[in-house]
DNA sequence: TAGGACATGTAATCAGTTACATGATTAA
DNA sequence: TTAATCATGTAACTGATTACATGTCCTA
């Protein structure tokens, strides 16, 4: 009722964080922004399907938050890419400044299983936890390349400040995930 | 189309956390369900909102997963309590062995802002990494008190498991922020 | 010659939230 | 008397996923 007039502009996070990507370089198609965003914004925050992409891609067109340009790649192919506008740049200043910041959220699904202990099999249980620190330690890797790669240019400062955190979070999962199937080899053991 | 008959019990996580709740204690309400994933699952999962349990309770009890009591609980006062039923402990175990495990999602709104700090101005975002600080380290109180309070029996030694590595990474988060706000502000005097 | 990367989208579905509806009890 | 807690649910909505559809280019 209140707001129904406010929130026509109230979009969802992932329209910003598209948005947010394209306010980086210019002239992205809905593809590239996929593959970035699976190299990005996945360490932090999670990165949208394709379909979703293309989706808000359209609903940002119509909102005049960004143009497309046809390019012409070779004979046949055509790729379609994607510019921030001016009300593009405000709409997401505006939404930095402004929008309420959701609590974080931390879903580890490994230790639901781990919380559940009592019913499952405690080998598999020690497997499961071997194979999320893994997961952790190979997440770890692909930050530490990104890192690597962003301090090349100064345009990525930000960025590079947000990897440092993940860089350091992800090494704490890590290494938490190594006490824990300390732990459980231990219980086994009794 | 494969797994069409198969999925017919192929059940939301959600499912399977309530069901789990019900693992330990049995006859709880949707009320007392939701209060206590509020203090458990919440720290290294999520919790459903209160409707969302209630109607995973019904799902739950057309498929004999779980039965219903009516309790009368004062002379006005009526209150439904749930019990896990055999069959609902063997689709937990079920599930538990076999499901695969989805990757972990660590979603924080607040580093969006900052990777997008070029866009935003310097003080507000330290003041955002500040409280992101400070909810983290509340965090932190709530976990050390949830563990005292799982120490005391020995029925809930899997959760304690979990809630030390709860602990563990909320530490790491909390100095990943204090850590990034000590770089911003750093970034802001130069 | 098969598989992966490039490239774009629609349609169906789903998991979950918010808003709403209702009403008693208890503590400040 | 006001707010919080107890207590249970339905209905509308939405954000996002999966499945599908289509086709080229390049490499092993």
């Amino acid at each position: 009722m209140l707001g129904s007039v406010t929130d026509r502009t109230r979009l969802p996070t992932t329209s910003y964080a598209v948005l947010g990507l394209l306010s980086f370089r210019g002239a992205m198609s809905g593809y590239d922004l996929k593959k970035w965003s699976d190299f990005s914004l996945r360490f932090f925050f999670w990165s949208p399907a394709t379909s979703n992409i293309y989706g808000e891609l359209t609903r940002l067109r119509s909102l005049g938050y960004v143009t497309a340009r046809e390019v012409r790649q070779d004979d046949l192919r055509n790729k379609r890419v994607f510019s921030i506008t001016k009300d593009g740049r405000a709409a997401l200043e505006r939404w930095l400044r402004d929008a309420p910041i959701e609590p974080s959220v931390l879903k580890e699904h490994a230790l639901l299983r781990v919380w559940l202990g009592d019913s499952t099999d405690p080998d598999r249980l020690i497997e499961v936890v071997k194979e999320q620190e893994q997961a952790a330690q190979a997440t770890l890797a692909q930050l530490e390349h990104s890192i690597a790669e962003a301090r090349k240019s100064e345009r990525f400062s930000y960025p590079v400040l947000v990897e440092e955190w993940c860089e350091r979070v992800t090494k704490a999962r890590a290494e938490a995930y190594a006490e824990l199937r300390a732990k459980l080899e231990k219980k086994a053991r009794t």
